[in-house]
DNA sequence: CGGTAATTCTTCCGCCGCAAAAGTAAATGG
DNA sequence: CCATTTACTTTTGCGGCGGAAGAATTACCG
């Protein structure tokens, strides 16, 4: 089982800047990579060599995209080998585990969840390593392991609190290599999430970029120079103390009329059940508040002007290129899209370029699938942070 | 007059980085410079020798503080010869020009401020080319020029647009440049002050840095990564939507339980004026709250309850390792800094490091400083973005 | 259809700049 | 007086980069 893969650490600093270039930013050619990375055409015939020779890129045929009609030499992308390498990433809940095998380029190739029946951290172990297993049977490739847990997790390996798996110190990262003999890496999921969105998705190539994240809970994530900035709150709850409407609404969870209370499903759901004795799911009350039902339009509306007002401060002090909604609790857009907006400009100035803001309804593979990237970027970088 | 200066320019980008580093953090040894900058001590001597040669650096007899007991080959401080070049730094506003003389390392080595009794730009340019003639009377290796305006500036060189000097398009630095042969660096005074504790203040060293200045206006600048960020609101009235409390004041500036509303000196006085028909200066009002009359003391209380939550916020969305608090109405924090700091901790979550804040009061020659600062980077990097 | 221009990529050479190692210098301590 | 420690200098060797020249492949044009 120790099927330990060479990392990409044997590339030299330059070659690993191309490979992630392609890797990052899709089929390139010689001369746009050199472009890119501000080399000579003659470095890059130097640095592609041996990565080509290696197999981990390759010369794609030229694309219809490419065959631009132009004249001279036509120029010969270069791609990664999406496929040669898989990766395993799980997101941790309180009943399931979510897993998925991905690409190098982070693309879902297969999905497989399994219900928790247990919290004892041997046995959690225990379940990944098996998942991992069967998984590794139609997988061969397997080059790494990364687990999203919600909770403070400490050095990328050990969950140093975890509320809903009652975790403390948890050295998951050793138990889960132990037994699948396949580097590991433990995040926080929003951490992954953020990660993921960085290398692959909205945030690509941004040099300052925010991820919102609204669902059970809410998450921030900013990025800066392409890199996380790690905060020392992150995730023991983020957004309880965000006041947005100090005479907003009283919630079990979160201060009065923070974010917390006003954003997150449990919350609305509360404030539903509160006022109408209804237990309502968080689709039902956003179908209501499409139908205009005065109850759950309210709500909704109220949340809807603290996304606003949340977005229009993050912009106005944070600055970033573009602001990433997403969870399972963004589905607020779709319904009061325009309230949210509209609340945005009140809140901006009017000279202010506009936050590109962009929505995705994250479900669970999701958050796996951004625990694989964290194993990506270890093998890539040799290390986490590079 | 044409006395144009050689810039840094010449210097390798190793010799550059060097240089910067020693002018930025005071004196340093080789030995320290390798250890920041990642280089060998072989390197260091190489790097150092035309440097020292060329009288840029020189060879410190080893302060007291550095001549720590311990055994070895003492090491050798080198510095920067602050006084090898001069800087003028002027700051205009609507009625007066406040100028300085600073060296390479900004410290104010002369103060000369003048009236202003014309808005025509060519007479203000005549100006400054006589103010400019007078001190290099008394200093005369200037270097260069870094003008601060409130508005808009492009380019570092044109005046966009200033409502109170009624400018649109002004090609102010050109103008100077005609005049006094020097080159000359225009730029918005926030942006200017911004860099100035970035490179030389509060911001020395750190990686990401908020300054909020609170005076006239409000004023916001974000460091990340040692660079400010730009941004397209820049001072034409920054925080007059930033929505402190929608039930707050209305004042004559800005909307409603704005920033500005709350916050700033006009609208201070505006709301006791309003109150009360008296006119008091912003230290009456400051010393009224002092003592506790029921007026001033709730309006500053409100405004103390302001400037918590932007900095909460600022902490919560852009999190920098520190805010510098800058301005002439920063006078706030003497007389309400407790009920401040109370409220950055209701909005703030209780296990998040907490911001370091700091307070600067600003009087208009450390807004002519920051101008000057602009000129020393011109002349250190080649340009002001380098 | 062949020549020319344009564009990409390759090959080769020279050089810059770094690290490593070895040597020198200046202090302390026994 | 000599070992030890730390700082700096000199020397050497090498990796990696840019630049120039050339090969490959296309479009354009008469």
């Amino acid at each position: 089982m120790t099927t330990r893969v060479a990392s990409w650490l044997p590339l030299s600093a330059g070659e690993r800047a191309v490979a992630l270039e392609v890797l990052v930013h899709g089929p390139l050619s010689r001369t746009e990579i050199a472009r890119r990375l501000s080399l000579s055409a003659g470095s890059l015939t130097r640095l592609t060599k041996p990565l080509i020779e290696s197999g981990l890129l390759v010369e794609v045929p030229e694309g219809a995209a490419f065959a631009e009609v132009r004249q001279g030499r036509p120029s010969q992308p270069l791609d990664i080998v999406a496929e040669s390498r898989s990766f395993v990433g799980f997101k941790i809940t309180e009943d399931m585990v979510y897993g998925v095998v991905t690409t190098l380029r982070s693309e879902i190739v297969t999905r497989y969840d399994r219900p928790l029946t247990t919290h004892d951290p041997g046995e959690v172990a225990d379940q990944l390593g098996e998942m991992t297993a069967e998984l590794a049977d139609s997988h061969p490739g397997l080059a790494g392991i990364g687990i999203g847990v919600g909770g403070l997790v400490q050095d990328r390996a050990v969950v140093g609190e975890s509320p809903f798996l009652s975790w403390r110190d948890v050295r998951l990262a050793e138990l889960v290599e132990e037994r699948t003999g396949l580097p590991v890496v433990v995040e926080n999921d929003v951490a992954a999430l953020v990660e993921a969105e960085t290398w692959f998705g909205a945030g690509r190539g941004l040099d300052r970029f925010v991820v919102l994240t609204i669902g059970a809970g809410i998450g921030y994530g900013l990025v800066l120079g392409g890199k996380r900035v790690p905060c020392a709150e992150e995730d023991r709850g983020f957004g309880r103390h965000w006041i947005v409407d100090p005479n907003g609404p009283l919630t079990p969870d979160g201060e009065r009329g923070s974010a917390v209370s006003l954003l997150t499903i449990p919350s609305i759901r509360y404030q539903i059940r509160a006022a109408t004795g209804r237990d309502l799911t968080y689709e039902e009350i956003l179908a209501g508040a499409a139908r205009e039902e005065p109850m759950p339009a309210r709500v909704i509306d109220e949340a809807a002007r603290a996304l606003g007002t949340l977005v229009a401060q993050i912009s106005n002090f944070a600055m970033p290129q573009k602001i990433l909604l997403a969870g399972e609790g963004v589905g607020l857009m779709d319904v009061a899209g325009e309230r949210v907006r509209e609340t945005i400009r009140a809140h901006r100035h009017p000279l202010a370029d506009p936050v590109p803001l962009e929505t995705k309804v994250s479900d669970f593979h999701d958050w796996a699938r951004g625990a694989a990237v964290l194993a990506i970027q270890v093998l890539v970088l040799g290390s986490y942070d590079g």
